[in-house]
DNA sequence: TCAACTGTATTATTGCACTAATACGCTTTT
DNA sequence: AAAAGCGTATTAGTGCAATAATACAGTTGA
């Protein structure tokens, strides 16, 4: 069984999304194979304690993307092939790594600037100020 | 007058965040500096192609962070401390770089990776797919 | 069998970002 | 002074994310 213990929601990104990216990034770090089963679209959202609906969004796009099958009143488990894991794995890194390069390139830093940044900060505790930017 | 020519609204994120951000991101850089004027909100609106209300209200959450000053009929202009500068350039960057660290490493790759991946991307040119994820 | 679960579907409502259309008063320019 | 441009404010409407309350049909386990 998949667990969703690690979820929370945050940021202004859409919940159904955040959870497509969760179970997603889960597969591509090795945490969520082949096979696994699902929870009901009710025990997590009432574990997450958002509405039935917006999981069963989230679970609805990714058995459109075909990670995941579904059928009525069974439970629904992960379908995915090797093939189907590299192509997310590459995909979650070049977002990621784009995203941030651009953002940096727009502060105006070197590359080397940027790595010094990124090894510098990798073992850096996560910290609170959520949303930020005042004053 | 600081040019929004580079500016192209894209993701998720509220328009009028995008441009709070594009703002401070060309403060950080330096091509922004204290003193600058502004575009007219009717001006930029225009330029944008979105409507006046969403440009002011961009506008009014940066005079309320004291970036700029903004009088009844007369024209705006950037108000930047060489303290606020400072400020912002390592809110910005660590704001950044954050993002991407959690990012990857939810997706389970080492510290190694990651600067390999930066440095190997860095001169990658854009490309298109804003949304993606699909099949 | 039958109760308890499952996935799926529908309709209504709320909140927010954004658009749209004005209006008012001030500053600047000619 | 007068026109043009400015910041500011108000009101209305749209679209989407999310909530809420059901309902129905299929699966599963006691």
């Amino acid at each position: 069984m998949i667990s969703f213990d690690n979820f929370k929601a945050e940021g202004r990104s859409p919940v159904y999304l955040q959870i497509i990216s969760f179970v997603k990034r889960g597969v591509a770090a090795g945490s969520i194979v082949d096979g696994d089963e699902l929870p009901s679209r009710r025990m997590l959202s009432a574990l997450l304690g958002i509405n039935p609906n917006t999981v069963q969004k989230a679970f609805a796009q990714l058995e459109r993307e075909g990670l995941i099958w579904s059928g009525t009143g069974a439970k629904s488990y992960m379908t995915i092939s090797p093939k189907r894991l590299e192509l997310l794995r590459e995909e979650l890194l070049r977002d990621d790594v784009m995203l941030l390069i651009s953002s940096l390139k727009q502060s105006g830093i070197s590359r080397e600037e940027a790595l010094e940044l990124i090894s510098s900060n990798w073992d850096r505790e996560e910290e609170e100020d959520p949303e930020g930017e005042e004053l």
